[in-house]
DNA sequence: CTGAAAGCGCTTACAG
DNA sequence: CTGAAAGCGCTTACAG
């Protein structure tokens, strides 16, 4: 069975309040009684009970991430970067895929609070998340507004799709569709679709939106971009606030013998290494998603410090634009 | 404050045990004092506190995933999938990206130990996690052998590596080049190589492996495919055991002004989600990742109830060939 | 420098 | 049908 505190106290001839010093190098010890408790962890081989501890303490060190789903590479690598800050920093994370469902977040929510933990970094829209930071619960968010009190970290997403609209026009593009996420809300995200209209409109062109309905399935991203072939035939320009949205139209544009980008040119938006791997010739705006997550534990830590004032509550990244070969 | 579960008793004019047993729906409640006990939760919105309950229970129903990192499209869908069906079963997930680096693998699997997990999955070659599965511990591996004892779960690696060669060879190619992930551990992914040897060798050719020493570098990979154009000009075919190595060199080839699948055939591995949205040109070996993560975490779960004999040791599911046209 | 006692928020025999 | 007591494995005042 595993060894206990108590059983390392017995084995070592002392207190488990002494055991416990040792652990916590905490108070004063003998050197030669912290080496016979020591002798005694490595013999039995204990490592102590985190329960227990976090029980205690009131303190778990578990951080929930609440994002759609690490299959797509933008959140897949984010959560990379997220669990790797967390872990250098001695905390843990709890990992929730929503699938964007509200049910879902829902319940993950209240499964994050029943687990204690310390912190949630919230990559969705989960609105019922507001009632419980009041009950100073740290929480930052990823690119989601949820509430005034709560803060943001995102990438400039209008400057992106400012950049974007502006480079399709510029080389020459006179009908720019953008294929969009289906959106209810007022996410930073959608500061890039803010960006493609001002952009157009600036520039005396209509604009043209189209939006996925089910955003991470691959039939659904082909079926709008067939649609908008056959709504407008006259697209010679593409705006997809996502990359997997571009690959998808640009497949579609394929298979119909267009050419990309001699007939039709395409922006995407991530730039993720694995886009940059698989998908090189992209043209896109790449977010700065090491950085987002540096800064979006900066946030989360100091409020788990005890620090809910002074918090900057929205932090926008610099993006910068991948030039490749379809556009 | 949080309500405890003495504030919810107090408030219903019962006993904390009451208030346990409507928790729990256990043993015998009158109905009026159920429905007084889940009033006085509702007013307090209480819920409870897991990690209480976890230290009584000896029971977290936590499971750690160890795995290289998120970031690469495989394990990211795998991790979604890992999670989504964790979450059904009622167990939440502790996500670890060890980066396949051996300290920190072991840190990670003293952290999940720490943490009183009921269960790994462990998609990394972790070797101290041996001893720990003695100590009942329950344990699953994706495609790792860790010991004689801990059951293992992959796709068909040997026909996939064979099909891969086999599709290459009927093509016409006369020089087939492997590219791989560099490797000191027997794995069940290294069957793919043994599969291209045995198939080059069958065919009267000499087989020709090269290894990608940062795997997850993308610098790495565009730096073995130059090696290979320099030593072996005259490659008119690949078998990349990984979809990112196949896009990586294809990349390089199409710098050097050669014409995929003109000139040079290639064939990736893995046909992820993310694959087939970004590349969908890509022949590749499709591997059944939802089916490997429900296959790995049926086996899990059995060990977590309690059964450790009649474990099936080694499960290979069926892969598929997804024909693109860089063959 | 060290230990006995109390308590973190629950659950479960055991009584009644 | 309900409650008082003990205990899960720790840590921390408080004494000494």
């Amino acid at each position: 069975m595993k060894a206990k505190i108590g059983d390392v106290a017995k084995s070592a001839g002392v207190s488990p309040t002494t055991v416990s010093r040792v652990l916590n190098d905490r108070g004063y010890i003998s050197d030669k009684t912290r080496e016979k408790v020591q002798k005694a962890m490595k013999e039995l081989n204990y490592f102590p009970n985190d329960v227990a501890r976090s029980l205690f303490k009131k303190r778990s060190n578990l951080i929930g991430i609440i994002l759609p789903t690490t299959s797509n590479p933008f959140f897949g690598e984010l959560t990379f970067h997220l669990e790797n800050i967390c872990n250098s920093l001695g905390y843990k994370v709890l990992l929730c895929n929503s699938l964007n469902q509200m049910d879902k977040e829902e319940r993950y929510l209240e499964m994050l609070l029943r687990n204690q933990v310390d912190g949630i970094i919230v990559g969705t829209h989960n609105q019922g998340i507001l009632d419980y930071h009041k009950q100073n619960l740290a929480i930052v968010a990823i690119d989601r507004y949820l509430s005034d009190t709560v803060p943001v970290v995102s990438s400039d997403n209008y400057e992106g799709g400012k950049i974007a609209t502006e480079l399709l026009i510029t080389e020459g593009c006179k009908h720019v569709v953008l294929i969009d996420s289906v959106g209810e809300l007022e996410t930073p995200a959608r500061l890039r679709r803010n960006a493609y209209v001002d952009i157009m409109l600036k520039n005396g062109k209509k604009p043209i939106i189209y939006e996925i309905p089910k955003i991470f399935d691959r039939q659904s991203q082909r079926e709008v971009a067939d649609i908008i072939f056959t709504e407008h035939p006259e697209v010679d320009g593409v705006f997809a606030t996502n990359d997997l949205f571009a690959a998808s139209f640009i497949a579609e544009a394929k298979k119909r013998g267009k050419d990309v980008p001699g007939q039709i040119k395409v922006v995407g938006y991530d730039g993720t290494e694995t886009v940059q791997t698989l998908f090189p010739e992209l043209t896109t705006i790449k977010q700065p998603i090491n950085l987002m997550a540096k800064k979006a534990i900066d946030i989360l830590d100091r409020q788990m410090e005890g620090e809910f004032n002074n918090l900057q509550l929205e932090t926008s990244l610099p993006i910068t634009l991948l030039r490749g070969s379809t556009t």
